[in-house]
Parts: C-alpha cells; structure tokens; sequence
DNA sequence: AAATTGATTGAATGAGCATTCAGTGGAGTG
DNA sequence: CACTCCACTGAATGCTCATTCAATCAATTT
C-alpha cells in the first residue's frame, strides 16, 4: 500500500532534533494561542508527538520557554554580529547591516515577533528576558554607538551625539517591531526599514544617501 | 458635624467606586504578576475586598481586564487630546504637547506600561487592543501627521514627509515605553523626551530648539 | 536472539483557577 | 420599627493544566 511512503519518520530521534522540533512549535504555540494559552499538550500536539516529551527533553514547561527565547536571541545575535563584522566594510556599512537584519524576513515576521512581546508583556517571563537578552541588547547597543561615533568622527558632524542616536535606533527597532506585530497593515519591514535609514540620513547625510534603502535589500 | 469618624469606610459603596477601586487593584496585579498570573483572587485581596465582588461589578475576569485597558486607553487621549486641543497655540507647541504628554509620568510609569505591555503581548489581548484603542492610536498618528504637515508648509521644509515622521514619532513612542519598562536604569522619561524632542529639532530646525526639552516640563 | 539502553507514550494525579450561588449585612424607605 | 433592596461574602463546583511514571517500543550491543 501506498502507505508505507519512503518518507521514513523514524519513531525516534536524536535529542538535539526533537529539541529543535519542540522550539519550533512553542512559537507557533506562542504566536497562535499567546504565553498563557500556550500549553504542553498545544506544543506537542503542533509537534506531531506526545505529551510526556517536554518533561523528558526539557527539564519543565518554563525551561522550554527560556530554551525558545535563548534559540531566537541567539539567531537574532548572530545574523547581525556576522553580517556586521565583515572586515572590509566602512561604518556606515556595518550599521545598514544592523538596520537590515533587525528588518530582515527571517527574524522580523510575526510569528517570531509574536514571542517576543510575549516575554515581554509578562513580568516574571520579563525578568527572564532581561537576564538571558538583556546583555545582548547592551552589546548591539554599544556596538551601533561605536559605529556612529565613528562615523561622526570621518564626516566631521556636530551638534550630534552617537548614544543618543543608538538610544534612538534601539527605541525605533522596539516600536517599528510593535507596530508590525500590532498593525501590519499600516506598519511593513519595507517602510520600517526605510524610515530608519532616513533618519541616519538625517543625522549623517553625507554617509547615508537616498538611495540606500534600495541598495540594501 | 453631620460626619462621623471619617476614618470608618462604608461596608457597600456605590458601584462606580467599586469599578474603579477593582480596576486600580488590576493594574497593580498585572504590573506586579503579569497577566497570567493575575488572578481574581489576587485583585480582590489588593482592593481589599472578597472573591465575588469581581463577578458582581463585571460581568467577568474578561471584562475587568477590557475595562481596565480602556480605562486607561481613556486617560491617556485625555491628556494628550485636551491638552493639544488648546486654541492658541501653533502646530510645534501643540507637537510639543503630545510628545510630553506621551511621557508624563501619570501615563508612562512602570506599573501602567506594564499592562500596556501585557495586552500587545498576548494574542486573544492583543485583539481586544486592537479594537478597543486601535482607532485611537490611528487617532493619535493622524494628529501628529496633520501638526507636521502644517510645520512643514510654514516652515517651508523639503525632502521631508509628514506621515513619515508620524510613523517615525508612534515608533519612538512605543520603542521608549518599552526600553522604559525594560531597561529603566538606562532610560528615562525625560531622556526619551529630550531625544524625540532633538529628532523633531532634526526634522523642523526652525521650529524646535535646543531649550525645548527644558521648557516644557 | 536475547539483553540493554534510551526514547516515547498517555493515563493518572493534584494544584490552581473562574465562576456560581445561597446566605449575610446594612442603608434607605414608609 | 419592619421591610426591602442591593452590595457583599466565601465555600463549593467543575474545569484546565503541568507534571509524574509505569508501560511500551525500537535501536544497539552482546
């Protein structure tokens, strides 16, 4: 019978996948039913797999959630720390790279930016954040101030001070990110990427020019 | 002397008071346990009053919860809209109004932004969000649109578009309430003030100076 | 082939919670 | 004072959910 398809779904699997597999459908858990209609047997039913396995791979519910926020920081970190530390680029370079992954398809969509504001709406799961991505956060922001101050120091520019223009990013990266999640029709990774880039324009226009939002797909 | 010992409070009171008395205990159980953990039995031991009241002055925890945002959803167009709405001012002072009434420390303080936060973070809340004061928050970006498009015409201002700036300022809004909530050691109220006062200043030199973050207080 | 190990299942358990409701208190009215 | 509402109380109810664990299954080793 056709139903012993090739497509062989061993019964086991190796920790690390299942893992994997259990993240994946806690955001979909998250996104569909929020933080607090997420339960067990939601993720696992999503997952295609019983109940009991949370309590195996993982060590509680709480520990799946911190493993789920930890997974998106991390792909979060490592999209703009890679695309940013390319040796050979100027610093205007390296912050459109950081404006570009904050906007990119593969971390900025709903689903993703759903768990996001989850742990952050909720006070214990936000203590939580703040201690697993907060030091990442610090470390983005640091790391686009050094860039502006940079960048400041080449065009020569007064009048502007590179924290106050990082504090300004952070901020614009949070409230674009709300806006999509909350008002997608008014509010695109597209529009939110290119109103960023026009106000670097604003601040350095001899290193950001009219074009760069285009450039930068 | 028609009052006896002030101090001794009524057993019953009139409905309205009990409404507000209940929805004063929310915003601090949400804010101290988030949503989730907010329970009834929570609100009514922080009012102070027994398990039942809540289903008798609400027809349920849902409703409490729908009433507490629009409460203040309420609060916060007041502030902006009547202070805004005053007939004597021009379109960069009434911008100014907005901008400081957004941060004002009866609307953004930890214990509010909290619930704010809970409600954008979780799916079935962020539905009640949307359509409760998603005509507000449209409301709101409209007026600021309208303000900026009258800067720009008496300023005379080019390459600069109104409905970006509004984009621009909601995003700045809601960034800051968050990186407030989140971060409150590295921003403030009045830092987030003065750096979306220096990006009009970016935005309309003519009409906003370095002094305006210390005049309006 | 048998034994061992590790992954997987899902029924059972018990805790926590929103909601209900029968009963109580007391302020106003006649 | 007696009567009537209405605000108020909190124990009881029934449901949902995280967690546990004894049993089962499959891969690997002996």
């Amino acid at each position: 019978m056709s139903d012993n398809l090739p497509k062989k779904q061993p019964r086991t699997a190796p920790p690390e996948a299942r893992r994997e597999q259990l993240i994946d459908a806690t955001i979909t858990a998250i996104s569909t039913y929020g933080l607090s209609g997420t339960t067990l047997a939601k993720v696992t039913a999503e997952a295609g797999l019983s109940l009991g396995l949370v309590n195996f791979h993982f060590k509680s519910k709480e520990a799946l959630l911190t493993a789920t926020l930890t997974h998106l920081a991390d792909e979060h970190r490592a999209l703009w720390f890679t695309r940013s530390s390319q040796p050979d680029l100027s610093a205007a370079d390296k912050l459109k790279l950081i404006v570009d992954a904050q906007f990119h398809a593969k971390i900025c969509n709903r689903r993703k930016l759903s768990v996001w504001f989850a742990f952050f709406g909720e006070s214990r799961p936000r203590k939580a954040y703040r201690e697993l991505t907060g030091p990442l956060d610090e470390e983005r922001q640091i790391a686009t101030s050094r860039l502006c101050a940079d960048i400041i120091a080449e065009g020569g520019y007064s009048g502007i001070d590179s924290d106050t223009v990082s504090a300004m990013l952070e901020s614009l990266f949070d409230g674009f990110w709300l806006n999509i999640l909350m008002y997608p029709d008014r509010f695109t990774r597209q529009s939110a990427k290119a109103q960023v880039l026009s106000y670097l324009r604003l601040c350095f226009p001899q290193h950001f020019t009219r074009l760069d939002a285009e450039t930068f797909a």
